[in-house]
This record gives C-alpha cells, structure tokens and sequence, in this order.
RNA sequence: GUAGGUGUAGCUCAGUUGGUUAGAGCGCCAGAUUGUGAUUCUGGAUGUCGCGGGUUCAAAUCCCGUCACUUACCCCA
C-alpha cells in the first residue's frame, strides 16, 4: 500500500498507461470529427479571473458560490481555476474581432470543481467541449447536437440518450417562474422544507429534484414550454423538426434545467446507463452571455472525458484494445551481439519502426516470454553465432514460424 | 457540508466466537537437458494486516482517535 504522502490529492487522479490509451483514442476522433464539422481548437489558460465565472455563470449558481478553486495571486487578484469551459470560449471570442463573430471553436482540457467526489465526479476532472458562436438559429443547435451524436458513434458508444428541453428566453423567465409557482403553489405544504426554500429561490430547480414527494408535486404540474412565449415555443418545435429531419431521434424532457445561468432556448443532456448517480455524460445548450460591452450568443456543449470513459467501459470498450504494440522485439544472446543489437534497434527506430528489446543479459526463454507479453509481431534473435554468420533468425510470433534472412531481407520484411 | 461502506502481498480478495509460523487466486522470478513465447508441472520471493493510542496473558480481529479511499445526498460533465 503507498504511503498518503504519494498520492495526489483528493479528487484528482493520474492517467498513467494503459488507460492513457484511451484518453488519447477519445482525443484523436473527437479532432478528426471536429475537423469535419470545421470547428477549430482554442486553449486557453486554466487559470482565469474569478468574476469571468461569477459573471457568466451567475454568482449565485453552486458552481460559483461553493465549487470553485479561488485564489489570490500575489498582487491581490482574484483567481479561480476553471469550472468549466465556455466562460473562457466566450472570453476569448468576445476579445476578437469580426472574424471570430462567427466562430466555431473546441477545446479538451482539466476543470476543477472542489466537491466531494463520488462515482462520475472527480475534482479534477476533464472535458471536451464545442462553442458555436452566432446569433440563435434553431438550426444550428440542431447540427451541435447532430455532431454530438457522431462523436459518440466515433467512439463506438451505444446506448446513449438525448433530452431535450427548452428553458426559453430570459424574457420568458418571469412568466415560467410566476407560472410554476402559480401551480405548486396550493400543494407547497406536500414538499419538504429545503424545497418549500427553493420554491422562492429557484423554482426551475425543483423540476429535476430527486426528491420523491417533490416528484409526485411536479408530475402534475404542466411542462415549462406552456408558460413561454410563441417565438419561444417555436424555436423549440423547428429544433426539433431539424433533427427529425436529420433522423436523430431525441425525447423532450420538460423537467430537465441547467445549473448554470447563461442557458436560453435549448438545453439537453446526454445520458447513459450503468454509470451510479451521475449518468449524464453531456450537457448541452444555447446560451447568451454579457461579457464587457458584448453580447455573445453561442450553442455548445461539454462532455466529461471520465463519464464517458465509464460509459464505454460499461459498453466492454477499454484501454487494452488500444494500446500500441512493438513491431519487432529483439532477443540477445551474448554480450556482442547485445551490443550489435542496440544498435540494430537504433537503426530500426530512426526509420520509423517501433522496437523493443531487454538490456540484460536474461536467457532466451525469459526474452522470448517478454516480446510475447508485449504483444510484439515479430521477433529479432540474434546471438553471437547469428553475429557471427551475419544473419538474424526471423521469428513471426502469430504462427510460430521462422527464418534465417540478411539484413536487406530484414529491412524488407519489416 | 451531511450520511453509509471500506482500508490485509504488485493486483483482486479470504481470514470463522480475539489464540501464537497471516492465506488464496492472478501477476512476478526461477527450474522441468543444450539458445525460442499463450498451455502444463514444480519451486521461490514480497506484507510496519492504513496510521496512532487503548483493553487483554494474547489484537488483522474488540474500543477510541486519525488519515485515505469509496458510495450517496446537495449540485453538476
């Protein structure tokens, strides 16, 4: 067992091989598919100011009030270490000029939120996300969530599920709020005290609660979509026509809310099961945020790199199916020939062909157990006898067979 | 912040009402005739039983504290 004092601290955890294969599968197709759909990548720091996030995502949001990394820096600023990543998307595009007005930007990189981690949830955790930036059209939601869905096909993930639901414009929040509490209201006294409290704070929030009793209340209460305007209502319906239309198949849950503030129009989730209490791997939507003297409008989403790893493991997906192998492993018998042999790998390694070989002077057997191991295609014997002639006995490790060829033959077989 | 669970070999775990040399599987290393890998057989190494204190003739086992991990609530990816 390692001492405490070697392990990183609490919620946070290292990627270390074979799982880091994984990693770098999932962040390979996501740039080819991003390519495709010619979104360009942007990285920004991880370190930003903390009203950058108390401004977008609203300063009373859990994720700002009590999740955030915050620190002053040596001239007394104030910093946070990024909960998530469109904040400094939008940053970046509002400091722009025309030509990012209309940007199509991606990003993979850690978040920190400082929670007490669980299954799906760690504090340093990490996502890849997409901003679409441009003024609303619905159509373009539609394409986010379309190519939402081909980069999980990508990855080969099934079984996963969309929800949609629309939260509307900011215009529209007086009359949802007035309109939910309108019809919670006569049953309010059914609802446990810190949902009676969040009756006044955040109506909106006790759609999604888990509680039961505020489950029964809000089953009989009408979806939000009623008490939104008809341009609201609209935008919605041509959203969900487009992507019928692009055959994705989406379920609209009108008890689905965002935590964050800066959400209008459009929000959706993408979930999957066997994953514990967190089973959302995405979570997506439109959104508007003042920043400076700007106004950005944008639909994007975020998927958590650890969730979906976890959803693939669930699907029998996992970091061994991708994890390199050598080419050819070289087995030494001899001190000259293990001499003769480093430089062999060297050669082979300069044009190109991944090479592993043991430095000590192991028998055979024992060699032959590691390149096995390894997964190594091919294997290199060569002893001072092979020395000697100028040979290399040439051994294919799938059918047990082998040969003795000369170095052109080698090169060429390789 | 709140509540539950767990902490024994590199990994997964067993360890019976406290009883003396703490186990298994996997992995690792070595051998089964001379320089050949998935199998099989034989042998071997490795533990401050999370840490600290207490009870006891005796503690991995009981009690207290502490740390870590884990699951769930809140909320979120």
């Amino acid at each position: 067992m390692a001492s405490t004092s070697l392990q990183p601290i609490q919620g946070m955890s290292d990627i270390s091989p074979p799982d880091v294969y994984l990693w770098q599968m999932i962040e390979e197709r996501a740039r080819e598919v991003f390519a495709r759909y010619r979104f360009q990548e942007i990285r920004t720091p991880l370190l930003e100011k903390t009203e950058l996030f108390t401004h977008s995502l609203g300063d009373t949001t859990d994720v700002v009030t009590k999740e955030m990394y915050s620190l002053q820096d040596r001239g007394g600023r104030n910093l946070s270490l990024r909960p998530e990543g469109t904040a400094s998307a939008v940053r970046y595009i509002a400091a722009g000029a025309e030509e990012t007005a209309n940007a199509r930007v991606f990003y993979m990189g850690p978040m920190f939120r400082c929670e007490r981690p669980q299954a799906g949830r760690k504090r340093q955790f990490h996502q890849i996300g997409i901003e679409a930036v441009g003024a609303p059209n619905p159509r373009a939601d539609a394409e986010v969530i379309a190519l939402q869905l081909h980069l999980l096909s990508a990855w080969g993930l099934e079984g996963a599920k969309i929800r949609l639901n629309t939260i509307g414009l900011p215009e529209d929040r007086a009359a949802v709020v007035d309109g939910l509490r309108e019809a919670i209201r006569p049953r309010l006294s059914e609802l446990p005290e810190d949902a009676q409290q969040r009756f006044e704070t955040n109506v909106l929030r006790l759609l999604d609660s888990k509680d039961e009793a505020v489950q029964k209340v809000i089953a009989d209460v009408p979806p939000v979509i009623e008490f939104m305007s008809a341009d609201s209502r609209a935008y919605l319906d041509t959203v969900v026509e487009t992507l019928r239309s692009l055959e994705i198949d989406v379920e609209i849950d009108p008890s689905l809310v965002r935590g964050l503030d800066y959400y209008v129009h459009t929000v959706w989730e993408v979930v999957h099961g066997g994953l514990g209490a967190q089973n959302a791997i995405s979570g997506g939507g439109r959104y508007r945020i003042q920043i400076g003297s700007k106004t950005i409008d944008g639909v994007g989403f975020a998927m958590g790199v650890e969730r979906m790893i976890a959803a693939l493991g669930s699907n029998g997906i996992t970091a061994e199916q991708f994890a390199p192998k050598p080419a050819v492993f070289i087995v030494s018998l001899g001190e000259a020939a293990l001499k003769e042999n480093m430089l062999l790998a060297q050669m082979l390694r300069y044009r190109g062909i991944s090479c592993e070989m043991d430095l000590g002077d192991r028998k055979v057997k024992a060699q032959m157990k590691r390149a096995d191991k390894a997964g190594a295609a091919q294997v290199i014997i060569r002893g001072d006898t092979e020395l000697e002639k100028g040979i290399f006995v040439l051994k294919n490790m799938a059918d047990g067979t082998q040969r003795e060829v000369e170095l052109p033959e080698l090169m060429e077989l390789l």
